[in-house]
Parts: structure tokens; sequence; C-alpha cells
DNA sequence: ACCTGAACACCGTTCAAGT
DNA sequence: ACCTGAACACCGTTCAAGT
């Protein structure tokens, strides 16, 4: 006689985020999201290959959510502006979750395979804003210059390596300045020597 | 009567960063280090604290490392040349030590965080080249700019964040011709202004 | 001084047995 | 179908006892 389940995987991802934010990866053992989901430990295996694989879950439900407040921020029509509102977005998400933004770009290449589709679809806004700017053919590169500046800024915030003094705001909107101006001023070269 | 040291804490943190290299974070255990360094694990808290003590030795040894590279790839004089060569070195660093580089950057638990005094010590180089090519005043910013790009740059690269094809070395050759001609041109900008 | 085995408190995971 | 307790193989860490 089947008994009803006590839970989901929704909720299991969703606990399981909850408990990665406030008390940390390591802390998301599955005895204690089990717990908190009101089930035992072995149970979970009933919704989840292994640990790996419900952090691999979880990874997934941030990288959506991330995509979708990218394309949200990506709605001016300029795409300088869009990039701009982009990055903020990027570290606005990496402020609010920073547990979850470090698992993100920390374990990717376990998550690639499952991810593809929906890493493509989170970059996507922001290629197409970079090709806006910069023409297609050099789109690639400049969106890897902008999103491993975004990316990095964040993360060394994160990490606690800006120790010198100084603000961070202003030196995330100098930075900000300076790449954008940089990839404008690339386009417009081009169609000078044309 | 005192027995004989088998070991030393440099041999430890030697094995031990050679064991995270070839098996990964996870498999750098105090049972596989006090066995590859010819002891019993309970012994290596003769010579550690912790577990995360260990880990944090490994990265300042690391981080010594590095520092040492980037101080020696800033020869030239031309600051520009200076900073692409430190980028340039940091990232060749990155391949022949990827566990290790993402263990520098990684966010860890208090206790296992690499030293500040060793830290600064290791960005100088970089402030230096970057104060002398825009200035004092806006070095720190710059530096961080720089910095948050070479870092994330590679740590994407490590985490294969790079999947949409292309040719990876030539999007950082992109962003560092970039990164570097935008830092002289505020330079420029700000020295023609006054 | 340093090293050891024994012991403890965990954790991930499997599995046969329950409903 | 899902849940459970028991069990196993680990791991970090402590500690009294060895030399």
């Amino acid at each position: 006689m089947p008994t009803p389940a006590r839970t989901s995987l929704p909720q299991i991802v969703d606990v399981g985020r909850r408990i990665l934010e406030s008390e940390g990866l390591e802390q998301l053992t599955m005895v204690r999201v089990a717990q908190a989901v009101g089930i035992r430990a072995p149970s979970l295996y009933k919704h989840v290959g292994d640990r790996g694989d419900l952090i691999r879950l979880i990874g997934g439900d941030a990288v959506g959510e991330l995509g979708t407040r990218l394309a949200r921020a990506a709605g001016s029509g300029d795409p300088r502006q869009d990039l701009q509102a982009m990055a903020r977005a990027n570290r606005a998400f990496a402020h609010d979750y920073p547990e979850t933004y470090r698992l993100i770009w920390s374990r990717l290449p376990e998550r690639s395979r499952i991810d593809a589709e929906l890493n493509a679809r989170t970059s996507e806004p922001v290629l197409r804003a970079i090709a806006a700017l910069v023409g297609e053919e050099q789109a690639l590169m400049a969106a890897r210059t902008y999103v491993a500046w975004a990316q990095g800024f964040v993360n060394m915030e994160l990490s606690g390596a800006f120790r010198l003094g100084g603000d961070v705001d202003a030196a995330f909107e100098y930075g900000l300045d300076l790449l954008t101006a940089a990839l404008a001023a690339g386009r417009s070269r081009r169609q000078v020597s044309r």
C-alpha cells in the first residue's frame, strides 16, 4: 500500500537552498535537509540521486532565478544601459544570496550537462546587448570580458578580497563605466575604419 | 624520551598541496595527508591546528608563489607591459595549479582564510603598475577593475564556463588589450582636462 | 617531543523491511 | 510508492598511553 509523499522535489530544493544560504554549504547535509523537510535522510534518496545531485539542483534553481533577473533588467532598448543594469542586477543577486552565488560559479562543470540549455538562456540577454554594442564578430570575446569582470568583481567582494579600504560601490561603478565605454569605443573605431 | 619528528610542517604543507592538486580538495583528508607523510592522522595535530588550518597554510604557500611570479613578471619598467605580463603570469599559474588557484579565491571558513598581510604583499606589484598608469587617486579602483577581470576570466575558464566555442586565448588577449588601453586612456583624458 | 591506537561524534549511502 | 531503522564505510578530532 503506497504511502503518500510527505515532501516533494521542489520543496527539497527550496528548503535546501534556504539552508545553504543561512548555514553554508558544509551544513547542507542530507540529515539536515531531511530533518527540515520532515523525513529521514535515507528517504531523501527517493527524490534525489545523492548529495551532489541535490547541490546541482539547487544551483540550477538559482541560475534560473538569476537569468530571470538579468532578462528583467535588460528592458531599456539601449544596449549600454542594459549592460549596466544587468551587471548591477548580478551584483544585487550576489548580495541577496552570497552562498548561492558562490555555488553557481564554483560548481559549474558538474552541472554543465544538465544545465547547458539553462545556462545558454541565462547568458542570452548579455550576448544580445553586447552584440548590439560591439557587433556580432566581436560579441563573444566582448561578452567574456564583460562577464569575467562582473563575476570576478562580485566574487572578490564576497571572498572578502577587498581589504585595502576605499569605496567598493564606487569601484564597481568605476569598472562598469570603464568597460562599457571601452566596448562602445571599440565599436566606433571599427565603424570609422570602414 | 623524545622521539625525533618523522615529518615537518613544510613537508606537510608541500605534500598537502600536491594532494590537493592531484586529487582535489575533497580528497585532502587528514588520513590521506598523514599517510602520504608517513605518520597517523592524530599525529598531524602536533604540527597543525586542524584541517582548516592546514588548508589555510597550503593557500598561503600558493599565494606566496603566485606573488613571486607576479613580481618577477613585472620587470619591464613600462606599467602597461607589466600589467599584461602579470595578467598572463596569473593565468599561467592557474593553468599550472587549477585546484590551488580555486582554493585561493574561494571564500573559506574564517580560520582557513589567507593571511591578510601576505595578500597585501602579493597585490603590491599590481597596485604599483596601476598607479603608474592611472595615477594614485584612481589606483585602487583601477586595480580592483583589473584584478576582478583577471581573476574572473581565469575562474570562468577553470569552471568550464566558456562553453560557446570560440578561441579562449584570443578572448583573454582581447580583454587584456581592452582593459589596459582603457586604463591608459583614462589617464590621458584626465591629463588633458588639466 | 612526537607518535600511536582507541574512541567518539559525525556524515553519505545502501538495503531489507514496514505501510 | 514512499518511508524507516539498522548497518557500513568513512572522516575529523580528542586523549591517554607509549617511546
